[in-house]
DNA sequence: TTTATAATCTAATCTTGATTCGATTAAATT
DNA sequence: AATTTAATCGAATCAAGATTAGATTATAAA
């Protein structure tokens, strides 16, 4: 009954990939569908086939990208390694992810707003598609969750190794937002083309806040 | 011959901050001239009065907070103290300008893209205006440029005090750009309603990071 | 082969929004 | 008072862009 797609028609993956492309260089409103149809060889309205809508397609990016550095971090912190271990490991994954896929990365950082500039569609006539509106909302906001519980893999961590006496830092909330903003920012100026690779930049983050997270500095 | 502007009439400072106001809530593409306009009992086509256009309008945005922290950053830089003193300042300075004004703060993060995003306008005819264009392409190079220099500030006091011996780091720029990213991150999540004064965070983040420098951590 | 469904396309539709034009009002200077 | 320039406004222009509607084509499954 149903068919698998056929191999060289676009998919879901390659038109969000495409999209965090375009929408690096644009930035979501300024980014057409038309532009999105573009880098993957279709017109703006074969996109409504794969996702119902503009928000839509911006929300799968996003979760596409946070949901890949999840994936990655959960066996970290789960493992059995000091707790300055884990975070290093936490923090090149973190910013490898970034700078590996600068598209998405920049995505996660710049392309969020939008997201919670959520204004309700234009109405078709009259008919309420505010069914489709409240999914929307209800998924964006598992978003945010995820948002919440990936910034609380690290918050973890932190106070595990200040419990454990490895730590030392007065506002572990404050210690990791500071680090995501260094980390995000990353993806903003890191280029391919500059002289130090994705790697050789987390370790030099990594050190610097563990060197600061050290007691008896 | 000149004259001087009624009191009650509104100016550009007015709009530049309103604009800021409103571009916080809904990003530059998103926000419309009547968005902007309304928020200081204007019309759309008044703004003109004031701005040559949209794009213009973001940059004098922009200009305005950059240049602001920087006059706060020279005296630090120039003043007689310890490096350790100075960057502390520095950044205290930094945070506190983001949380006092998020507005402006949250552009200066969120706004830039738009500005290298700058597409011609739209041809009135066939009349160039490309004196105009290059004009704005001109100041908007101008903003960039202060925008490397006033990251150069930070960079300049974290070399001295490496050269001076009371920092250690293995790459400056890198740390820099560490700090800038925690820093700017701030904009993005502080709210005024938070646990914390912008004081508080200021201080908090100015220990992490001097704890970092401190050589033989 | 048929058939159902996936993937696309072209051609509307319909709105929104930047910008321009031509008044109009108000205040400062002379 | 007369004149000039600043500030503003309402209405018109003009283009762009999201989304829909109605085919059309291709391909897997039966």
């Amino acid at each position: 009954m149903a068919r698998k797609p056929a191999d060289q028609s676009v998919n879901r993956e390659d038109i969000l990939l495409a999209a965090a492309e375009v929408l690096r260089r644009n930035g979501y409103e300024a980014t057409t569908m038309k532009d999105i149809a573009a880098q993957v060889n279709l017109t703006a309205a074969s996109l409504y086939h794969h996702f119902t809508n503009k928000d839509s397609l911006l929300l799968a990016v996003l979760e596409g990208g946070l949901e890949q550095v999840i994936e990655q971090m959960e066996p970290i912190l789960a493992s059995e390694q000091s707790c300055a271990f884990k975070l290093r490991q936490m923090i090149r994954v973190h910013i490898t992810s970034l700078t590996e896929n600068t598209a998405v990365g920049a995505a996660m950082v710049f392309e969020v707003r939008p997201l919670m500039a959520f204004r309700p569609p234009p109405r078709n006539g009259n008919q309420f598609d505010a069914e489709a509106a409240e999914d929307f909302i209800r998924r964006r906001d598992t978003f945010f969750a995820r948002r919440d519980y990936f910034e609380n893999l690290f918050r973890r961590v932190v106070r595990e190794g200040v419990d454990r006496g490895e730590f030392q830092t007065e506002n572990a909330t404050i210690l990791v937002k500071t680090m995501l903003g260094a980390h995000n920012w990353v993806a903003i100026w890191y280029r391919e083309t500059g002289p130090l690779t994705g790697e050789q930049i987390a370790t030099l983050i990594a050190d610097t806040f563990l060197r600061s997270l050290q007691p008896k500095g």
